[in-house]
DNA sequence: ATGGATGCAAAGTATTTGCATGAGA
DNA sequence: TCTCATGCAAATACTTTGCATCCAT
């Protein structure tokens, strides 16, 4: 019992069947300590011997992002991302010189959270759902 | 002399030359309330006359961006947006239904800046050099 | 068995590249 | 004149769709 269980049992709850490529692709997402992307993944997919189709790793995506299994991120170079969406609220880092992408957790104070949703509400009469931050820079293997 | 006057020059100072396509393009860019794909700013050239080539919007937006004079919005639809980048700093709020794009300036005390980037740094050795905040929520129109 | 899942091919959309021609400086 | 800018076509990249087949339930 991995990490990946927790996410099959959604898939469940979602009416989804676990077939083997489900499950092979969950248990590369929880794994994955980056963002991958469908070539990735897919990639991925095939070096654990499933011979998948893109096809199926865009629905699957596509599915699980639906079903808010996984979230997705957009970056500057038009490829889509994808993590698991239960890995907690965090933010990305995002490096100018080698494209790591590494996670930072804000602490609570630090948050961009109630007092901006608020100040949005009242000044723009839009109301915030779910916000998105990234930090791009140079990362400590770059710098060195 | 309208508001693309300062772009012009920022264009002349970065070697680029001055030509018909480029001045309507900045113009438009500068009156345009919302970020640009390549795709509406193409038609907008046509629709003023100017029969440009996609090839040459896609030229000038990647020299553009690469002088600094616009900036690049990624969402989630795969499609590139671009804006003046002297429209000073401010962030996105992006409308789940109808996905109008509109800008908010957060007040100096709720932008996330001097004290996370700190902490990044001191925690990750992450060196921040800037960063996109977006909201995605639905709009005043969209809600009524 | 039966409806969702998969694979394959083809189509659709966004973006980039090569090369010949055109026009600012 | 001499580059840089432009247009066109073709190529590349990413993603989606149609349809026949397969398999988890």
């Amino acid at each position: 019992m991995d990490d990946s269980t927790g996410t099959i049992n959604k898939l469940r709850a979602n009416g989804g069947r676990v077939t083997p490529v489900r499950r092979a692709l969950l248990q590369i997402l929880s794994s994955n300590k980056q963002p991958g992307s469908p070539r990735q993944l897919l990639a991925q997919l095939k070096k654990k011997g499933f011979d998948a189709n893109k096809t199926t790793v865009y629905r699957q995506l596509e599915m699980m992002h639906g079903a808010g299994i996984i979230s997705e991120i957009n970056l500057s170079d038009g490829v889509k991302r994808y993590e698991l969406a239960d890995s907690g609220h965090h933010h990305h880092l995002i490096c100018l010189r080698c494209a790591r992408i590494d996670d930072v957790v804000l602490p609570a104070g630090l948050e961009p959270r109630v007092e901006i949703a608020k100040m949005i509400k009242r000044v723009k009469k839009f109301a915030v759902e779910r916000h998105s931050l990234e930090f791009f820079g140079v990362c400590a293997r770059c710098r060195e």
